[in-house]
DNA sequence: GAAGTCATTTGACCTTAGTCAAGGAGGGCT
DNA sequence: AGCCCTCCTTGACTAAGGTCAAATGACTTC
């Protein structure tokens, strides 16, 4: 097994000596499906590289509740923004979404090839600028978008990703829900809906958008012309 | 008028000459009420010191609602994580609440700072982390937790920075209420509802928090005993 | 001090998404 | 095949907040 940190953005402008350094005190683990990395308010000595799988990024509520604050895929690494507080702790939990393989890395041992490096420092603050910017959409999103307006975002993004009108969704439905925010139930729901409109056809979790433009819409600005007024299972009728 | 820029946290290991270079390119200037400091998209090439008044971050959605993402106070910096992406831009719209005074920067030329200062950096990357790690409780805080909860925190927070259990609210009821998150009817019953349950007294924008624990638990988990059952304003008996 | 403007409050009602409960559907295992 | 298990879907209903509109208050300005 020979990987090379420095595909790594945070690495990649690391010389042969840093990167012997920064791997001297790395380790290497293999987890599997639900196991957990770390969990919100522990200690963060350590940052991680995911090499394999994915890692999922969750809060919980005091009732149990989970909102999934990001996933991570191979090749991106995360906690690394905590190693610059002086009592660094996870703001988050961590979870292996399926089986995974992560490298962890030694904070401390890290911050002092930084202090040699402005190089490395500009990437990582060029990193997290990048990270607070999406933190502040997803926020937007939250607060001024409908649940629907964020599936079809999801649903353009994942397409734009792929780079075909037809794909398969990139985990369960159950952690996506999660992740935009909203219950699996709603998830589902919302699927249906744009499905009945002829926007996009779904069986199981493989989906093909239909109606691109219209999606486009949805997400911008939900309901051009009533999305909601027709949403099922409505008991407007009984009252 | 001369401020010395080090009592802010970003600037405050700068040494005299790097001080003088900073200062080369800033430029003061005084904002009227609502005055517009810059939009959400337009090009960040500037930093900015709040001297004084209060600067109100913000998002506005396709229908016009706004959501306050953050309120700046004197002698904090904004916008200074956005000078390490490639092309900057700004991801929220700023502009003044009250009549304000502050100091802009020009970004590039304070990079040029950066690069010879680690200490600089590893200041900036500090700060970076906090505000990452702020708005992830923001986003746990909107997506887990209830409106009360969110006012009962805002509540606790305000009285901890005053360290009296009476104090006057930092801003004008309807910008809280964008800060919180809901909308100004919402916040107005909610600490109607806190009053009414003798949790706090309230006239006009002073408060006085009466039970402290209560308040206490209400901002953890909401709802220790019936709060929501007891809203006003529902129409449950008429069906 | 009257008029006007703006923020806040209150009332009545509506919409979104969550809850709870009951069925499916698919996959792996024996 | 039959069974279990987990995930997803569907239905009926509830709850939290939003909306709209009117009433009140508070502060300026003439």
């Amino acid at each position: 097994m020979n990987i090379d940190i420095r595909s790594a953005h945070l690495f990649s402008s690391l010389n042969d000596h840093q990167v012997t350094q920064v791997l001297e005190s790395s380790h290497i683990s293999t987890l599997k499906d639900g196991e957990s990395l770390f969990e919100t308010g522990d200690d963060a000595n350590r940052f991680f590289l995911v090499i394999g799988g994915q890692i999922k990024l969750f809060r919980v509520s005091s009732n149990g509740d989970q909102k999934i604050i990001d996933i991570i895929q191979p090749g991106n690494t995360f906690a690394e923004a905590l190693m610059f507080m002086e009592h660094p702790i996870y703001p988050v939990s961590a979870e292996a979404l399926g089986p995974a393989r992560i490298i962890s890395f030694d904070s401390k041992r890290f911050l002092h090839i930084l202090s040699e490096s402005i190089e490395v420092c500009f990437r990582i603050m060029g990193t997290m600028s990048q990270r607070l910017r999406g933190l502040i959409k997803e926020i937007d999103d939250l607060t001024l978008q409908s649940a629907t307006t964020r599936m079809c975002a999801m649903l353009l993004r994942r397409m734009d990703e792929v780079g075909m009108s037809r794909f398969t969704l990139p985990a369960a439905k159950g952690v996506l829900a999660a992740r935009l925010s909203m219950k699996p139930e709603t998830f589902s729901r919302i699927l249906q809906n744009l499905s009945s409109k002829s926007i996009l056809e779904l069986k199981g979790s493989e989906i093909e958008i239909i109606d691109v433009s219209l999606l486009r819409s949805l997400a911008h600005i939900e309901s051009i012309y009533g999305l909601e007024p027709e949403m099922p299972c409505r008991v407007r009728s009984s009252l």
